[in-house]
DNA sequence: TACATTTAGTACGTATACGTATTATTTGAG
DNA sequence: CTCAAATAATACGTATACGTACTAAATGTA
């Protein structure tokens, strides 16, 4: 019988083992698999702000942060002001990034295959419903304890 | 349509949100949710060597010998010499060690019923199993590499 | 037995994840 | 308008993930 430790080392193993192989595939273009979701991110919404970025791509402000600053030294995006809240930043992707990301993304295109190729059309939905659910009865934690406590 | 990008986006949410979920239950104990894990696979599985413990838990040898030594100086484990073989060291859970895995095991079970919690026991098993596909059609990338070029 | 190859562990460096504390702005209540 | 609370970003510290290079021990083969 399944337990909700299965679950987590069933999901360890996946995400560990998809992050590394993500990160060899992208090494020998100087990117990590980190560092292209959130050039995919921003290739899909311009303009948003470390905040949100943070939210979108299930990570924190810290993280976001410090791979932003790298991603901007290589010239990959920048991060303006933003025109009316004077204390967010908002980040833009460069033309170079924009290059960056068709390239990448097609070199990765084989690992993604390989990712749905044991599944079904259904059973991809299927899992990436399952995933959700995981995703949603968890984070749903903290936040109550702020929200309680206001 | 789903594509392997989604899989990706969705495995990495909810690793992330239960990896932090976890460390923030296991952090008043001042253990962190890989530690725990390494700890639950001894408490299984005692006298393995480091090199084992790092295929077990979806890990590598350098991250699995950082973390047993951040153990061993606690007195939750021992590295043994390996009787028969001069280079492995063998890995021991003290009492000290099984007494914490018990007492965190109780703590955590609340969280690990919360990840089951949206599943029947069949779509259980059935996200279990996916996710080990997904590990599989992975993890046998690199593995070609090195025999082929033998 | 001698030696090339493989394997377990280690050392070191970079990138992430994230908690906590601090600063600068914005927002909202009075 | 004033000031407390909330919010975005930052600084800093610790733990992980993992690549690469190295050492020591085991193994297979000539």
């Amino acid at each position: 019988m399944k337990t909700g430790h299965d679950i987590a080392m069933a999901l360890r193993a996946a995400y560990l083992s998809m992050h590394r192989q993500t990160n060899s595939h992208l090494a020998p273009f100087g990117m990590t698999a980190d560092q292209f979701v959130l050039l995919a991110l921003l290739c899909e919404e311009d303009g948003i702000t470390q905040q949100q970025l943070a939210r979108c791509a299930s990570s924190d402000p810290n993280t976001i942060r410090a791979m932003l600053v790298l991603l901007e030294n290589r010239g990959l995006v920048k991060r303006h002001r933003h025109p009316t809240d004077g204390r967010a930043l908002r980040i833009t992707v460069t033309n170079k990034g924009r290059k960056n990301y068709a390239k990448l993304s097609a070199a990765i295109k084989p690992l993604q295959n390989l990712l749905s190729s044991p599944f079904q059309a259904k059973e991809i939905s299927l899992m990436i419903k399952s995933l959700g659910k995981v995703s949603g009865a968890i984070s749903n934690q903290n936040s109550n304890n702020q929200k309680v406590s206001r």
